[in-house]
DNA sequence: GGAAATTTGTTGATATAATCAACTAAAATA
DNA sequence: TATTTTAGTTGATTATATCAACAAATTTCC
């Protein structure tokens, strides 16, 4: 194994991330690729907290923290009450977060298509499949402290 | 298409950058998971030269001149002029440099065995080849300048 | 040969992302 | 109730990335 299987890992993500950020730029708001990616896990799930977004993303929750406050002050997203933990607070997309949200769902089939192109459905079912379970054992990994 | 394909992508690579700097860690040296990559750039290519970790990394040949400084100072690498350009100048890894190097690829070969676990040589095999063909068309996209 | 453009690398300033430790308040647990 | 754990916040620091300006060598083109 002399394998350049991590380097070519290494370069989607970083290149994903340049191609999202130019999407960000053209729509000019002070938010990056994190931003859109805690955007994202607070849509997708119902009674969405910080701490919860730290779990999906594996970020540190003081990175969370920062990103929420600067989402809230962005006017994206809102937060209220945890009905049964005064600790916590649920966070939702507003409308303005949603229309934001759109855009950038554009973007992301765009890229997606770009870096799908020449690839077969079966293919691509595959590579999914088998990045799942690399990050699974590499996340099984750090868990082992 | 709402995969969550490039969640894992994004999620390995920086699971991987973590497990790598933790072994760097353990060796205790002002360096970072860049300074290995830019390492392994140099070590790989015969007359390496900082334009040349530039396109292989596709990273700002600022933050590379700040890299290969580093290196120096860390007296990992050393360079030599360059007998056709006296612009650039060739770099090479150190003994001090090689045995790191030795290091990180033990490190690397665990963390390779760990994240690989309970896949096939043909499925590594393929996923590392639609990996290379997806890095491939990003960078194809970030071209189109 | 010489002016203009390109390439290679350096530096300063700044932005973005990640990390670590200390801390508060609420909740769970023993 | 006392202790421990969990959720979140903040400050300080480090790592990584970006942009623009610049110098020096080289190439291009007339």
């Amino acid at each position: 194994m002399h394998s350049q299987l991590i380097e070519h890992i290494i370069a989607i993500s970083e290149r994903f991330r340049i191609s999202i950020r130019s999407a960000i730029n053209a729509n000019e708001l002070g938010i990056g690729a994190m931003h859109v990616r805690s955007l994202t896990v607070i849509a997708q799930s119902d009674a969405c907290t910080a701490n919860h977004i730290v779990n999906v993303l594996a970020r540190d929750k003081a990175q969370v923290a920062r990103i929420v406050k600067e989402l809230l002050a962005a006017d994206l997203i809102e937060k209220c009450a945890h009905p049964e933990d005064k600790r916590s607070q649920i966070l939702s997309v507003k409308a303005e977060g949603q229309t934001l949200m759109a855009q950038f769902h554009t973007a992301k089939v765009e890229i997606y298509n770009q870096m799908t192109q020449g690839l077969s459905g079966s293919q691509l079912r595959d590579f999914e499949h088998i990045a799942q379970c690399i990050a699974d054992n590499l996340l099984a990994e750090l868990n082992k402290d």
